[in-house]
DNA sequence: CCTTCATATGATCATCTGTTCATATGTATA
DNA sequence: TATACATATGAACAGATGATCATATGAAGG
């Protein structure tokens, strides 16, 4: 990495603040990960397919009834809730109940709706 | 909204579930704002720019610096961060120091990161 | 007031994302 | 084991997004 860059005049004066706050920024591949978690929320069509999953567990298929989507829509987007831990799946019969994974999910919309309801 | 879709055989009998978890769901706007709110933590130069700010309030200049990216870039970011109200600015001189707005964000990040530390 | 310097902004381009449509997969049950 | 039904998958397309480059803005300090 390069961390020389274009430094103003007033604040090259600052180089042991930076070297201070490059020691304490978490490992590149934490923060992509991190990044990589909050895109997964950051869907409204992900976003209520959690809600839902809040009320109660659920097969695609009502998933898809009740958000007033596409059966494959849905899918694509439980795929990737799925493969970032957050929802979790099994097979009763012909279909497959999706549900929360985790409570951070949880704790995590809920201090996101109060930033939001601000 | 249309909410009659094609439902599965097994599941058609679920109504009553569909129509109290559709109730429960927050309106329309509040679910946009929220995946809006979680899209601007899902990239990371954003995640950096606010870990950055964990540690100090900073001039964008310096922000650049620490994070070897284009003022320019960086200033792209500021102005979303801003938007959100996940940081706030004032003039100093001939700088413009940018903060963290709220502790909000250390929650929601440290949340996040406890997810993905699994 | 006029220059200088830090920051902001706009256009552009390449990349990423989400939906749709068509179709594949695979389990349950007749 | 054949088929019907729920779900998954892949290609393709449109819209969003982030970095870059060039340039505008605007306050500070002479």
């Amino acid at each position: 990495m390069e961390f020389e860059a274009e430094v103003c005049s007033e604040c090259e004066t600052h180089a042991e603040v930076l070297q201070k706050v490059q020691a304490e920024l978490p490992p590149e591949e934490s923060l992509y990960d991190l990044a990589d978690l909050f895109k997964v929320f950051g869907d409204t069509t992900r976003i209520k397919i959690l809600y839902v999953l809040f009320e109660s567990e659920m097969c695609v298929c009502d998933l898809a009834a009740a958000l007033g989507m596409t059966q494959s829509a849905i899918s694509h987007q439980l795929r990737v809730l799925k493969q970032s831990k957050l929802v979790g799946n099994r097979r009763e019969g012909k279909s497959i109940i999706y549900f929360l994974a985790d409570d951070h999910v949880r704790v995590m919309i809920d201090q996101g709706m109060e930033h939001v309801a601000e």
